[in-house]
DNA sequence: GATTGAGTCATACGTTCGTTTCATTCAAAC
DNA sequence: GTTTGAATGAAACGAACGTATGACTCAATC
């Protein structure tokens, strides 16, 4: 295979830092050494370090977003009140999808998620777009029409219950993995896991008050 | 009230600032300029920067592991087997009390102790000591008990939910703070949805295989 | 063959970092 | 009154940081 372009060998080296060490635990210098890049290519090609921080989240984020958005499109060409089971797995499962836990790739995004959502640099968050938004306002929506009754305080709440448990799932499975997870079969495991238990967290009646 | 001794101020000025900017985000210089005392006060009194997180982390930590194993024992003492939703709020409940939404300290408890658990520094993470596996097992050992039928592995994933509603629902209070967030009556609305949906989740039956 | 411009390179700048050193203070012990 | 030792203070250390600069390379264009 032709060895990608410089820029392409700075996303990649700078993905797997970041995700290592977090934002400023990761230095410009280490990035470019990994990528085999003078140390000045950051700065030509992306503008600064936080320039470059918000193209690696960019390249990272999209495609889950794409697939989200998709799967809540099929939904709603079926039916215009999809049950809070398919709401939860078409939203929870790209993040499956996305970040396999059997290749060594979706191991380092699913540490570079949990840095971008929680990364104390703000230069780690200031990067989303308006498509993150309308995504998440769009599954809202979709929500709020299956969980009639559910203050829309106790929807966010839930929502991030949902981000929380996939992200926070799939980091600690490569922090300290136990024997036999890794393995394609222990992926779709979890992948069930999630939704079985947001399921039954997300169509809960509302809190009494 | 008398000015605490220098080590504590330390102390408190690191909570405070290792929390808002994580620790590699913290400079020592900000850390003694806040508390009013000498660049060199950390050394003499702590050694190192890595080791006054690792202090500043067990003051905010051990509370809270008393409260849970507080919580469990006193629901042990009663019955032998809890029901899950009185694990889940013994479990919960504490990390809840020790970083209320409605004073500023545990505003900065709770984003410290997401530092704690996501930093992505290695000096922030390697600390904990064998009191919170002990109680973490504790936990697990109930609910198993509660929880029939339910695999070692879905438990640990359930287990695992638990921790990450929680934390994350408290970090992004305090990121994004949203109008009326902050206030008493937030706090404890946050506290029993949190209860609501982690008690549905943990509490639905074991996935088919 | 001269010109151009994107890309790469070595290098340096100014800053900030954690840590160390050594002199000084000052209340308690002798 | 002298000694002692914990505590603090001012200053400096070397290292690493992000960024900027100017020269060089080299294929494409004229």
């Amino acid at each position: 295979m032709a060895t990608p372009d410089t820029r392409t060998q700075i996303l990649d080296a700078a993905e797997h830092l970041f995700a290592e060490h977090g934002y400023r635990g990761t230095s410009v210098r280490a990035i470019t050494k990994l990528a085999g890049a003078n140390l000045a290519a950051v700065g030509y090609h992306f503008g600064s370090k936080a320039e470059l921080m918000a193209a690696v989240a960019r390249r990272v984020i999209e495609p889950i977003n794409a697939a989200q958005c998709a799967g809540l499109d099929t939904l709603l060409a079926r039916t215009p009140d999809p049950p809070v089971s398919e709401l939860v797995e078409a939203f929870a499962g790209p993040l499956f999808d996305e970040m396999p836990a059997d290749d060594e790739g979706g191991a380092r995004t699913s540490r570079l998620i949990v840095t971008i959502l929680s990364d104390p640099a703000e230069e780690a968050r200031n990067w989303t777009g308006p498509a993150e938004d309308s995504v998440r306002e769009r599954y809202l929506a979709a929500f709020a029409r299956a969980l009639p009754g559910l203050s829309p305080q106790e929807l966010r709440f839930r929502m991030r219950g949902i981000l929380a448990v996939t992200a926070v799932d799939r980091l600690e499975v490569h922090q300290q993995p136990s024997p036999g997870c890794g393995s394609p079969a222990a992926g779709e495991a979890a992948r069930r896991w999630a939704i079985t238990f947001l399921t039954a967290a997300m169509s809960t009646p509302p809190t009494r008050t």
